[in-house]
DNA sequence: CAGTATCCCGGATGATACTG
DNA sequence: CAGTATCATCCGGGATACTG
């Protein structure tokens, strides 16, 4: 018999199912540099509204990407900063980030030898 | 004055428009492995209708990531490769399957903990 | 500031039927 | 087998207004 543990999950399906979507992946991007406050996470991410924002934002908490901090302020505080799981994420966008320099130069040079 | 090639472009926001959603990453991953028949493909991928496969590799055929190949046999036989930029992500799904590997095996110690 | 609450539209997706 | 075509549907996401 086939115990439960011995089932066949895919791990590349599990983490495209946890990041495997645009915004996420951007959110992502920005929070392994730093900490940041709900509105200059907004402004760093081109073309994002609030309501995408805060629900991918919900979503990676609850899957426990990051945490959520609160402050009791007038005006409010909220910043966001990445858990060790999400931390954890780190080569992944790190190789995105490789891939992606690499692919713009290609660009770049047949654009220089037009 | 700012030449067009400086303007600030984010590699990780290139790579992601590129293949950052489920079901490319999901493509890539099943031909990073090998090259797959339309059909094989459709049955590889969880989940994936065939309009939904047939849309996304004509997108990834498009952006040169992969190459499409059509024979004029009967019954039709169309197979589906990687180009070498397609290839060079390889990296990149390679960091997603280390990672679902890890988070894979720590949810089950946790399971196992119980 | 950092949200929530509504309304609403268009594109993405599924289902089905048909074809080279 | 590997699609394309068409229709119906649904909900992701934008716009706007409001609030602790």
């Amino acid at each position: 018999m086939i115990a439960k543990k011995d089932l066949p999950v895919c791990p590349v399906a599990t983490t495209v199912g946890l990041i495997g979507s645009k915004w996420k992946l951007l959110i992502l991007q920005q929070l392994l540099k730093e900490r940041k406050r709900f509105n200059e996470l907004r402004r760093s991410i081109d073309g994002i509204s609030q309501k995408v924002l805060t629900q991918n934002l919900r979503a990676m908490e609850a899957d426990g990407i990051l945490v959520r901090y609160a402050y009791a302020e007038v005006p409010p505080r909220v910043e966001y900063e990445l858990s060790e799981l999400g931390n954890s994420l780190r080569p992944i966008i790190s190789e995105m980030d490789s891939w992606g320099v690499e692919y713009l130069n290609t660009l770049k040079d047949m654009q220089e030898a037009e």
